[in-house]
DNA sequence: ACGTTACGGTAACGCATGTTACGAACCAGG
DNA sequence: CCTGGTTCGTAACATGCGTTACCGTAACGT
């Protein structure tokens, strides 16, 4: 029953390809033969590990959502106070580097494609919403105080304007730069109340 | 000299079937043929009528920000305080209403293809940095006593915010409704002081 | 009224894509 | 060493795409 070849050594070789194909040429470009190419090997090979191109499409969709929610992990886990917490996972969210420019343009790419396609979709507003609540949780540290409601309010606040620097630097990388964001983002850290801004590296 | 039939109006019918197919079936979905099927017509004159694919979606979203920035003229200059025109302005380029979503996943799907097309990236450019141009200057008559730097990252917080707000709300209207976006709106305004927060209509 | 010209439809081309059928190579067991 | 099943590469297929060449047709100028 067991397979000759190693089949989630494969996988993993795949998805390594699929991301460096889609960080390469984009959504559009993700095309069977771009990843077997990538791969070193053949169309055939990928649909025999992939049954479709959707379940290719879905596997990089949460190839995408890993590498995101494991950046935030890591930047929560690694803040002092929740209201750092809270400040690195936003900064973290979008995209101050060049590095991750290329994955706010895959982003976008695949908020584009899930407009039609109802699984891709169904994907995004999941994953959108464990973002969210993660957000929440960590306003809700940063403010024991306020209601549920609050914190929820200003959570889907804050991630729809990480989600906007999100995409605005993904088409203009010059007007906003890892400078622009950052200000943006602390301006609106600052409502949450003065005990919860602090800068602890500038 | 003068074309028989009214080429004007013919491109603006074959940039609305445009943005029509574009909501409707996503920028995968966006072809020639789709378009002419939805303008009633065949490939050969919408190719007729642009030269190119790229001069069809150039028209449309030349259109597109024609038809927004008309509306934030409307809105704009109906208001009768600059904070009210501020929000009105800002509110009116997120998308509360569900017809105005499918507008919002109209600017998705350009914004997608803008990823890929130099020509409609440096357009999307041009129209972003003159909508942060318009918001700059409702922030500085708002608070004419901040200094202009401080205007230019309000206004760019504050175009991200609807920008973002925009997105979210295009693939998941149900966690971002009209009424969340205006809460998150008037949260990011209210950080402009006391006296700039009025809601003049509830 | 007639020739000219622009306009729009038809159909095809070249190309890239997703998908599939089939054959070769490889590893087990007898 | 042969046999059987699994895995992967090869090559083709069908489809849809943007684009183009061609042709009928309707409107204008004279």
């Amino acid at each position: 029953m067991a397979s000759r070849r190693d089949r989630v050594d494969q996988r993993q070789r795949l998805s390594a390809a699929t991301w460096s194909v889609l960080a390469e040429r984009g959504l559009p470009g993700l095309t069977l033969r771009a990843v077997a190419e990538r791969a070193g090997c053949t169309t055939g090979m990928v649909l025999h590990t992939f049954a479709d191109k959707q379940a290719l499409l879905v596997h990089a969709r949460e190839l995408l959502h890993q590498r995101t929610g494991q950046r935030a992990d890591a930047v929560q886990a690694a803040a002092d106070t929740p209201s750092a917490a809270l400040r690195a996972v936003l900064l973290h969210a979008a995209a101050p580097t060049t590095e991750r420019q290329e994955e706010a343009r895959v982003w976008v790419g695949f908020l584009a494609a899930a407009l039609a396609d109802p699984v891709l979709a169904e994907l995004h507003r999941g994953y959108n919403r464990r973002f969210v609540d993660r957000v929440r949780g960590l306003v809700a540290a940063v403010r024991p105080d306020w209601p549920a409601a609050d914190c929820a309010s200003a959570a889907t606040g804050l991630v729809a304007l990480a989600e906007g620097l999100n995409t605005l630097t993904a088409i203009d990388p010059a007007t906003y730069s890892a400078a622009a964001q950052r200000v943006a983002l602390d301006a609106a850290l600052a409502r949450l109340g003065p005990t919860a801004v602090d800068h602890p590296s500038g």
